[in-house]
DNA sequence: ATACATTTGGACAATATTTGTCAAGAAATT
DNA sequence: AATTTCTTGACAAATATTGTCCAAATGTAT
């Protein structure tokens, strides 16, 4: 089954696993320490420009982390919706549609 | 087929139909006939208070325009992304999960 | 226990984004 | 051509996000 864990959540596994202090990720990522606290905690919203940087670092699937992120991001703008469901299936048929557009007008 | 209009497309035509001008529609609404204008050709972002508005306006169905809103949202975030499929699955399955734990906790 | 390292919380300014407003010009209608 | 409707761009005001600092809290090892 696929990984429900947050974005925030991902990362501090990742860097358990890789025993690597907080101050240390930080710094390589260039934010501040307390910044990369909150955003583990969730208090915080990370940045997409993050993903591939921790991808590096950890060595790990860039594809886990985009899904992740962008499905936090989105389940928390329409956790609230009751039609949640059909507002995604939209959403996909929406996007699928602009690629044939593209497609076809290249 | 479901409707793949977005949510400036969808207001037009209401507001069409009903024989509306514009600069009468932007003052029920409360916003700058400008604002509207813009809003309808997708220049600027509609915000979520809009859409009860306009669902009294027009006397329409109210969770099409929801669907229409929160689906243009989310399309334009993912795009870009190739993953946007396996995105859109993991939101869903991550809303389920929080509506029955909030169940449960209750 | 105390020393040291790590993490968290809160405040704050700097920056960026969104929103509201206006007025003038373009387009459409009568 | 006069009138109404719509669009465009510019701008300030309001709001949100981001970066930064530092003190307090927590955890870890000696």
């Amino acid at each position: 089954m696929q990984n429900l864990d947050n974005f925030g959540t991902q990362i501090r596994k990742l860097r358990k696993e890789a025993a690597m202090p907080l101050r240390k990720l930080a710094a390589s990522l260039d934010i501040d320490q307390s910044t990369l606290s909150k955003i583990e905690r969730g208090e915080r919203k990370p940045n997409a420009q993050m993903i591939e940087q921790v991808a590096k670092i950890f060595n790990t699937d860039m594809k886990a982390l985009l899904v992740t992120f962008y499905s936090d991001l989105i389940a928390y703008e329409i956790q609230e919706e009751n039609s949640f469901s059909e507002i995604l299936q939209v959403a996909e048929a929406k996007i699928e549609y602009q690629r044939t557009k593209t497609k076809k007008s290249k």
